[in-house]
DNA sequence: ATGCAAGGTTGATAAAGTCAACTATGTGGG
DNA sequence: CCCACATAGTTGACTTTATCAACCTTGCAT
């Protein structure tokens, strides 16, 4: 296997686990509504705009994410006090539940990738996952 | 950054960045494409059934895809000899100047991801990586 | 005030993926 | 041989996901 495939069956074991974990919950969200779910959660008086920019997805997409998620209940929007024209969004007393399975789920997936492996090995994973990356931010700016 | 991240950030980065050499080089292809491409490539008496279960996809959307291929003049298809049901499918000429294009791109943006970094670093990648993948096969089989 | 940028919504459409029906061929058991 | 059933592939209809452009409102700088 080489690097390529190692980085593409670890993504895609993930999402497929994940995937797997959240239907057997039964939580009916795709995978927008967990990202969506995870930048509100982690982002103060998050806007449409930050998860746009965060998630790096068309505007639109997201608009209509954001109304799906409102309707559904997930999510809470009030006006913003500074701008207008900004719409702040957080998570209801149900879209903090779901969101906080949500990192349950995963805690328990990441412990599943990490079984057997040490210390040392994790943060050596890490360590060079951080350095390829560093290698293809440069190499774009060249 | 924790593992998933890390997954996912290495996932992504090589996707942006082979999506963006195969622009630049305008061979006008998709993901789909690119996958097909090199399924086609790596498997002796191609069919589109096999190419469905490598590539894990329902067979409509392959059968539309490999006709799109056709058309495109990338692939050629002849009955099998064996089997009057089944097709077999191969680069054509040009759809095998592609796939090597692709290679090459594939292999420089590998290159783009190890500099910097020792074979000893990469071995112990690749290690962690597979221990990691066998973690979760086991668990699936629970 | 005016003109331009930014946040967000909407309509139209494209692209990707899924489901079910169908044709033609192959296979195994009576 | 005949039958039921499985397999390879194709097609139509549909859903989901993503993208583009137009538009409205608000903010900001000159």
């Amino acid at each position: 296997m080489n690097l390529r495939e190692n980085i593409f069956a670890l993504a895609q074991a993930y999402r497929m686990h994940i995937k797997e974990a959240v239907n057997a919950n039964e939580l009916g969200l795709n995978g927008m509504h967990v990202r969506c779910l995870h930048a509100i959660a982690n982002c103060p008086q998050c806007t449409a705009n930050a998860i746009v920019n965060q998630l790096g997805r068309d505007k639109a997409q997201i608009a209509r994410l954001i109304k799906d998620m409102l309707d559904k209940g997930w999510l809470e929007k009030h006006a913003s006090e500074f701008d207008k024209r900004s719409q702040i969004l957080s998570l209801s007393s149900s879209g903090k539940q779901i969101q906080q399975q949500l990192v349950k789920l995963e805690k328990q997936l990441e412990q599943s990738f990490k079984s057997g492996l040490t210390t040392q090995e994790l943060d050596e994973f890490s360590r060079i996952s951080s350095k390829m990356l560093a290698n293809l931010t440069e190499h774009s700016w060249e």
